[in-house]
This record gives structure tokens, sequence and C-alpha cells, in this order.
DNA sequence: ATGAAAGCGCTAACAG
DNA sequence: CTGTTAGCGCTTTCAT
């Protein structure tokens, strides 16, 4: 038994941290009395518990929240959020969204980057073993049964922008279908019948609900939906300009663009001032960003109120926590056209 | 006792999670196989060691790191990250950055929003409750002496963007004031001797180095710092917009604007729009975004490499987590002026 | 090849 | 008001 003094043996000051077995022990007391001044628990007198706190500060003693979950009902007051990389104003809002309600809820949020689908579950699994109360993950992987323990052992999963695979559980989406429905007939009501379309891989949800409602709208003016006109797979701007120049350079180019997201919608203007055609060819694109109105002329756009998805995802995930237990769900919340000019843009004359 | 079968007596399969105790009494082994199993030590029978391994399965078992640290010195293999609410590109590829240095590690980066600086302390305790073997910091508050125990316990802090208050530590920054010399050069090269400056509060450390910057800029050639052409504490877009109106439309205004960050340059471009100037008046911004080259003029901007940052901070992080301990110091970082228009318009002959 | 026991830092449930 | 004991889920040490 080697120098048995603090518990831990701590005399350096330097290596490990101290406990509450160091604060007790340097204040000549038991742990207990440290836990109960911690936790603002009664049953200390003042004289002791100031003593105790000054020690801590002393001794710059941290609780290990880590060990204290062990032992209380393995909760962390912690809710995690895995984000892909998107690289999009959609962060920043989301998690401010997210944040503003675990806070009211006393929850600390911590977000990991589940890059690409093929580490997304590592990510996944990853915050589930540091065990959080709760997960909001914006999908990048196909399929999300993995999650189903997580579930089970009554961790809520709340999925955001694209729907579960694998797993029923709750989901926030916008209402991608309609936003495009709405964009597409703002273009047909300025005479457009030509409109190329631009945007990621179809098999992401997201776009394929929003080819859906271009169709939707063009259907509805019995406008035909040229195959020609529409370029997909497009995974960044640079990628989605390539496109827009194929598009525009071909015989029969359309006369309006509709972009799919706010990559592609960047790429597009790319393409319109190389080409010049920039007050000449309509266009509309899904997501809103910082600078459309900058643009020349400014963009016009399908906006969704991303911060309140946020907030709405987590009182989902908080009310599951709190016990209620409908059949999961599909929340959808409603885009917004904001016309700047770009969609304003009526069709050339082409008899002229 | 009421029907004690799996150690946690679990039976509903519903509630709480299985145990390393719930895998061994499914197979009908000791913990300690289990054990040996999920971390590919020997010393299990094949046949064993496919009985646990499906057991796993079958029960949804997730190890409970959090109580693994607990044994294990103490580690988690878990970064933090705090950044404060930004609204800049500079998130994600300084996440980006961190992430990919992380990742060679094996460890997991976790980020939390510090928000304002009142809530940082609260934001960086949290994680450290959560014992995260490193921190790293883009500063909010003004001073985080608090730390110092965490530093003293081993975990080593590195501060990003500004240099830390109250504590000897690492810092990853940019030569704010070598850009903003820069920037500036590039106005007065064009014959501008009239540079207005918008920016943010003085106090922040990035916007009193490149004000510097700036100054020494206009020594060399011994143009006249003039005060009333400098307006600071702009937080936002819309704030520095209104700034920027005041400044143009005053007696003697500026020929040239100098932009302190993305924000300010963004609330320029819009003042600039509302007064007709953009062709007239110069300017340059100091941080890149991304439709820079799309607005009219493009804008001319002083642009560092935030990926970068993010990975010289984090293996500063893990060279510290080694056992390497040289006095705490700073690196600095190479800005790149990138002309794109709006910086090279010349100065309007006043005499006309 | 396998398991029993101790203990990481903390709190819950009981004593005094 | 204060302290003792047990145990959270896991790994470590030491036996078998």
């Amino acid at each position: 038994m080697p120098s048995a003094v603090g518990g831990t043996g701590r005399t350096g000051g330097r290596a490990g941290r101290p406990t509450m077995k160091d604060v007790a022990a340097h204040v000549g007391t038991s742990i207990k009395s440290v836990s109960r001044v911690l936790n603002g628990e009664d049953g200390v007198s003042a004289a002791t518990a100031e003593r105790i706190l000054q020690a801590m500060a002393e001794l710059g003693f941290r609780r290990n929240d880590l060990a204290r979950g062990l032992r209380q009902s393995d909760r962390t007051s912690t809710i995690g959020l895995a984000l892909p990389q998107a690289g999009t104003r959609f962060h920043d809002s989301l998690v401010h969204g997210i944040d503003e309600i675990a806070r009211q809820q006393g929850s600390f949020v911590l977000t990991a980057s589940s890059g690409t689908a093929a580490r997304e579950r590592e990510t996944l699994t990853a915050l589930c073993s540091r065990r959080v109360d709760g997960l909001i993950v914006v999908p990048a992987g196909e399929d999300h049964g993995f999650l189903r323990p997580e579930q089970q052992a009554g961790v809520p999963v709340v999925f955001v922008d694209r729907p579960p695979h694998g797993i029923a559980a709750d989901a926030v989406l916008t209402d991608h279908a309609e936003g495009a429905r709405a964009g597409t007939a703002h273009l047909l009501r300025q005479g457009h019948r030509r409109i190329g379309v631009v945007g990621d891989d179809e098999r992401i949800f997201s776009v394929a609900e929003r080819i859906g409602g271009h169709r939707a709208a063009l259907r509805t003016e019995q406008v035909a939906y040229a195959e020609e006109l529409t370029r997909l797979g497009a995974r960044c701007a640079e990628e989605a300009m390539h496109a827009c120049l194929d598009l525009l350079g071909s015989g029969q180019p359309p006369t309006a663009l509709f972009t799919l997201n706010n990559q592609c919608t960047i790429g597009a203007v790319r393409a319109l001032r190389r080409l010049g055609l920039t007050r000449r060819v309509a266009m509309v694109g899904f997501d809103d960003f910082e600078t459309a109105d900058l643009i020349d002329p400014p963009v016009t756009v399908i906006s969704h109120d991303v911060e309140e998805i946020g907030r709405t995802a987590a009182r989902l995930m908080f009310e599951r926590m709190a016990g209620h237990s409908p059949a999961p769900g599909r929340t959808t919340l409603p885009t917004k056209l904001i016309a700047r000019g770009s969609g304003e843009i009526p069709v050339v004359d082409e008899s002229s």
C-alpha cells in the first residue's frame, strides 16, 4: 500500500484529473458531502460546503459526467446530431433550431459528421456508443435498420430531410414536391414550355420528389416532359455548370432552367454567365442562399425554413423521450417561392 | 427477488439496453468472454465466439463506451470542437480539416455550438465533463483561464483564429495583418486614397489585426488614416450595409471599401447596389465566399485556407496528446489575394 | 480456453 | 447534518 493518501494517491498534481474522492480527502470529509454540494442537495453545513467549493476550485475539479450517467438511469442529457458533409447553409440553421429546443430541455447537442454513406453507420454507431439520449439524423446512406436496437432501447431517432429506410421512425421533411410544382408553375406562367432540369442523383429522396413535383406541374398545363432537357447526377456546382453548358448548347435549348438544389443553381448561374444568357434564360432554383439577391438577375428560389425543421425534429425527439409513442410519422413543412427576378424573365419569342 | 434471469432482469426486451452481462447470460458464458470477443483478444474458442457474436446481433447489443472509458485510463478517443455560431463557410471547412486528421488518429470529433461569449464557458465545461481527450476552440469569449485545469489534467487545448487569454496554449491563426496589408496595398495601387473600412467590433482579435495591417499599408504609402472613413461594430450583413450607406452618403465619400469579413462584404455589396455605385467604388473583402465570382463586379477577396487551419490545429493537438510538450506557440498561416474585378476599379478622377 | 473479483468515478439507498 | 455501502457497464488482474 504505497502512500495511499488521497485515494488515487495524487501527489504531483500533474497527471490525471482530481476526483470527488480527492476533493473529499483535501477537505477531510466524505465523498458523499462533495456529491451533495455538487448537486445542490441539502444536508451539508454552510461551512463545510464552502470549504468543499474552495477545494474544488483549488484542485480544478470537474465532475465526470460519464461516470454520473452510468449510475443515473443511463441518461446523459446529450443528444446526437449526424450531418453529412453538405457545404450549404443547411447545417448552421439546422443546428441552431435543434440547439434552441435542446437547451430548453436541458440537453446538450453534439454534432458529428457522417460524411459519405459508407462512413455513416460507423459515425452513428460511435454516437450511440457514447450513449446519447436521442438521435437526429440527416441521412447519407440507404439503410438505417441497424438503428433499431437503439430505438428499442428507448433512444428516439428522428430523420430529417429524407425518410428512413429499414426502420420505422419519425421524419421531418420539406414539401419538395409541392415546392417544385410551384416553381415550375411559376415558369410556365411566364410562357416557358421548354424547361431544363438540373439536379443531383435521382436516387436521393429529395431529388426524386422535386422531379415528381416538376412533372406534375407540367401535366397540369399539359406540357410534355422532355427527357432530353433533364440532366441529373450533378453532385456539385462544377458538375452542374457543365450539365447546363451542355443543355444550353444543344440544338433545341431550354428557355428556362429549374435547378434542384443550391449547388446546381450556382452552377447554372456560372453557365449562363459564360454563355451571356443571364437575361434571356429564366431560372428558378430550389433552396435559398445568402447572396441570391446579389446576383444579376437576382435569383428566384423555392425556400424552406431550415431552422424550423430543426426545431420540429428536436421537439419530436423530446416528446418521444418523454414517453409519447404514437406511430412514427412524417411531418412535412411547406416551402415558399421568393420571386427575385431570374424566374420572371418571359419566354423569348421564337418566331422573331 | 422477482425473476432474476439475465442479471438486469431484462424480460420485455423493451426498456434499457442489453449489456455484456445480458449477452453472456444469453449464451451461457461469462462476461469476460464477451469482452474478449468484442476486443478481438484471443482466448475464446471459435465456437463460443460465434455464439457470442450471434447473441450480440440478436439482442442489438452496443458496447457502452462511456463505461469502457471509465475503466480504461480515462481515454475516450473523442476530441471536442467548440464553434461560435458563425454563419459562414468557416465551419464546414474547419470541421473537414479536423475530421481528416482525427480519423487518421482513430479519434472521433464531436462539435458543440458555443454561441455567444456568455454561453461559451458552459459549453466548454460540458464538453470537458464528457471527458474529451482534447479540445479545439474557436473562441467566442474573452477569458479562457477556466480551461487550465483541463490542460493540467493532460487534455490539450488548441485555439483557432484567435489567441487565448488567461491561459498558455497553442493557437493556429491566419496572418490577418499581412492579408489586410496586401488588400489595402492593392487598392492603393489603383490610386485610391480614401478607403472606407467596415468591420465587426475592434475588440475581436482578427478585426484588430486586420485594421492594423490596413494602417500599416497606408503608412507605407504615406497616406493618412482617416478615422471618419472607418465604421466598426457591424455584426451582420444588415448592419454592415447600413454602415456603408452612411459612409457612402457622407460629404467626402470613400472611393474604395475594405471590408473586414464576408458578412461585411455582402452588406457592402448591397449598399453599393442600392446607390448604383457598384462599378464606381472599388472593394476588397477579407474572407472568400462561394458566390464571390457571380456578383457584378466579381468580388476581390483576401482568402485563407480554412481546411488547412483545421488540419494544423488537429495535428498540434494530437502531438501534445502523444506527449510532445514544447512551449505553447502560435502558428500563423498565410492568406492569398484573389483579384476578381471589384478591387481593380481605378479611382474616379475627382477633378471631372 | 475460461472465469471471479476488484475497481474506474459517481450517485442511490440506507444508515447513523 | 454526515457517512457507509452497493452498484452502474466495462476492463484489468489474477486464478483456474
